[in-house]
DNA sequence: TCTGAAATTGAAAATCATTTTCAATTATAC
DNA sequence: GTATAATTGAAAATGATTTTCAATTTCAGA
């Protein structure tokens, strides 16, 4: 967390830019969460602490944390972008239930070996990939079988 | 084609939706063009045989044409939903150039496999899914290279 | 073929997430 | 400290998509 704060703040600097208390609380309430959050999920969160910040400011800030490699935008099929943490966190993909919106983080280093493979068969250079299976979880799916409908 | 047509006219009955000439008219346009369109540019092309079509009628139609199987959503990075030919196209996954946004169709059986695997591992049932590969394409490689910058 | 209920249409207004504008404020290099 | 360039919050603007609503069209059944 510390270590996010100094990531934060070099890649401010580097850009020339300022290292507000705005900017501080933000990055500081998105390290709290460990949910995939939205911008307003995030709002309302800093919010509770720092009425006085506003929206415009967590959206703008929220693409200086992107920028400085601490967060990275999932698509949970929904058309809002939602957040989660990268600095410290490995690659994964996505398991989404169409039914309850729930996802598991899964990880197999075949398929990014294979990927990775796939993409150089066609002269492309990956910088990264997203890959996201949506279905039902054994949850979703038990509740089927015996309420059925 | 013909094909596509009665897919589309078989879904409307089973949902009680009536088969208009916009409807036909609108989901010819989508069936002429072999490129991912957005919903903008498909009602342009609509227009241009049907000018009196109106927006909210190609929004709504499409959404009628992926009920009825015959498109799927693409997510090109940019935040506008583009659709893509389902109907008799086999399931494939893209490589997304960041410089110049043109993009590749591929498909690879043993990614396909170790996917199902990954999801039955964690008791989850695959509905479909989607593989996007970030990063530089050929040309833009080249393009780099040479003119570096 | 005609009729009527239900579905659909186009245009305009509404919505929703996100971005921009702008005058006032603040961070920081000197 | 001071100047200046970046940042802020609030409100307005944007852009994609959806909804509203009165007028029109489809189509099942007479």
């Amino acid at each position: 967390m510390q270590k996010e704060i100094e990531v934060f703040k070099d890649s401010l600097k580097k850009a020339n830019q300022k290292i507000t208390h705005q900017r501080l609380k933000i990055l500081q309430s998105f390290l709290n969460t460990e949910k995939h959050v939205s911008c307003d999920e995030l709002y309302q969160m800093v919010r509770r602490q720092n009425p006085e910040i506003g929206y415009a400011t967590v959206y703008r800030t929220l693409k200086l944390i992107q920028g400085a490699g601490l967060a990275r935008e999932v698509d949970l099929g929904d058309k809002i972008s939602r957040l989660e943490h990268e600095y410290g966190h490995k690659h994964h993909d996505h398991l989404i239930c169409l039914e309850c919106g729930k996802f598991l983080e899964v990880f197999d280093p075949e398929i990014e070996e294979l990927q990775e493979r796939l993409a150089k068969k066609q002269n492309f250079t990956p910088v990264r990939h997203k890959m996201d299976i949506f279905g039902y979880c054994q949850k979703c799916q038990e509740k089927e079988r015996d309420g059925h409908k």
